[in-house]
DNA sequence: ATTTTGACTATGT
DNA sequence: AACATAGCCAAAA
């Protein structure tokens, strides 16, 4: 396990319920800001065997990100269970949504 | 070792 | 707003 990846599962932890966050921002938060695919590897490798809310993370264009359409309305469902609005089925307003970190990943 | 493949992004039309 | 294009980067093939 690295600790990039160690940095990203704290921070997508660290996510509070009814915020998103992007995976360019997670990535430089924890320390590779051209790692947003790395981000979506470790979500999609850990997602499962940690505890962690996946669905809070989105693309920078403020959309779910995820094209199986199974999938893409399970995280619709998740977000607005907690208040988020979506539009058009995968848009969510990152004026609005988006969450930032206080300081930086170091006091993580 | 080289190529392909994404739940990505910034930039330019 | 919607495309195209170029970078990006590690895992899988």
């Amino acid at each position: 396990m690295t600790h990039f990846t160690e940095r990203v599962i704290k921070i997508i932890r660290k996510i509070p319920e009814g915020k998103v966050m992007t995976y360019g921002q997670i990535a430089a938060y924890a320390g590779s800001p051209r790692g947003a695919r790395q981000v979506v590897r470790i979500l999609h490798a850990m997602s499962k065997k940690y505890q962690l809310p996946w669905h809070r993370v989105i693309n920078a264009k403020g959309e779910i990100s995820i094209m199986e359409d199974e999938a893409c309305q399970m995280q619709a469902f998740l977000l607005q269970t907690e208040g988020v609005e979506i539009t058009n089925g995968r848009h969510i307003s990152l004026e609005r949504y988006r969450f930032e970190m206080e300081g930086t990943e170091d006091r993580l």
